[in-house]
DNA sequence: AAATGTATTATTGTATACAATGATACACAA
DNA sequence: TTGTGTATCATTGTATACAATAATACATTT
């Protein structure tokens, strides 16, 4: 923290994270939530000041992001968001449908027990919030089934990737939660998957996974992508 | 450049690029070459004095090789290389079989005719350079060649996710090189990829760009991927 | 000798200063 | 009015200063 001491962001992040970390992390959750618009000028001192920090951190984070094609940066001029597009997200569902897939099979191949019990436990739980509706709880349940999935694949770089695509569809992923009947039928679709992975039937796995993304898209554009981004 | 204007890098780099972006490129080049080794430390100020620059552009640069996973950062301890491993190659290959399709069929559908020229005359060039037995020129022309297919494919997040990747197995691509007969291969396969594009045959190219992976995939591991990385 | 505590040093984290570049507004001339 | 030049301002680029953290070496105690 700066010498003021007066960091939003300190009171409402662990301190696990570095302050780059942390305000990394805010920035790119609000281009991601879409409360950073697509063409904005992210200013380094408006960003720092808001954030109560300085610029250092601020730049560290805007470089990270320039890297991941979140923000645009012309030199001595600035950046803007660029953000993930209606295009950026049908392209990612084609990627998906292809790499989930291939982490499904790995994983199929590699995982352990400890993360086949954690997997259950998870479409389990979201079982329960499926009759509920908490639809705030569901979005939670589906990132952390497909952070196991991807971290039973047991490649490094299939997870970067992965992990990073789901962050990036966000949006469309929040939405899709709300059409009707669409939340009890991905789960069913998850335990299909986790089943697969138990058998460990590598070829099942990768086409039930595949499937699970195509039906994501189906459901998505039934509603209209458009809307969602 | 700092007050002493010592930079080692503005005089081979063209000036196109902010200084944080050409020591971004230095470092990350060192990297993926092997002349930085897993585990090697990065120090800021070792870094900077050699490169002849402040410690801001390299915490910088080094910043966004973390998220790129190329260098491990502990908070308050520092920077080390993590860089690409023999298992990094195996997972990017397989994900590439996979990725390399979906851009060619994307490009069979989206390519304009001045990209198409261009795949023409990098193959031709190429022809020549096999007979020649030009490696470092044949490993450029590769380079062009996925180039112009990533952006024929219309797609930025295919675009960015392949060139990493494309970036990230440079050793064992020129390895592959060296393979008596698989350069003046590799480029009839480019050809036969071409052709279908030229088609607006998108399943043809999808598989051809699909197999030329996998017959890459084959070729390295003949020669014993280990021994290349 | 082994373990523990402490002083010292090295290194990173953050803030800020200064330089350089680009944007803007306004005066002035055609 | 329109265009152009210039002064001013805002913003980024880089370097450096200072604070905080971690590593190291050494002394002290048992």
């Amino acid at each position: 923290m700066g010498k003021k001491g007066e960091s939003k962001i300190n009171q409402e992040v662990s301190d696990k994270y570095s302050l780059r970390g942390r305000v990394f992390q805010v920035i790119r959750e609000k281009i991601l939530s879409g409360e950073y618009k697509h063409g904005e000028e992210l200013k380094e001192t408006a960003l720092a000041s808001e954030l109560g920090v300085s610029r250092t951190p601020v730049r560290e984070a805007l470089r990270q992001m320039e890297l991941e094609g979140l923000v645009k940066i012309i030199p001595n001029k600035g950046a803007s968001v660029i953000g993930i597009t209606a295009e950026d997200m049908e392209d990612i569902y084609s990627m998906r449908s292809l790499l989930e897939g291939l982490c499904a099979g790995f994983a199929a191949e590699r995982i352990n027990e400890e993360q086949l019990d954690k997997l259950e436990e998870i479409a389990y739980l979201t079982d329960f919030h499926v009759k509920k509706g908490n639809l705030e709880k569901l979005y939670e349940l589906d990132n952390q089934f497909h952070e196991v999935m991807y971290e039973a694949s047991g490649s490094r770089m299939l997870k970067h990737v992965l992990s990073d695509f789901h962050h990036y569809v966000e949006r469309v992923r929040k939405a899709s939660l709300l059409s009707p009947g669409r939340s009890q039928m991905f789960n069913e679709e998850h335990k299909a998957i986790l089943e697969a992975i138990r058998e460990k039937d590598r070829g099942k796995a990768e086409r039930l996974a595949n499937a699970h993304m195509k039906n994501t898209i189906a459901n998505i554009s039934e509603q209209g992508l458009e809307k969602n981004v």
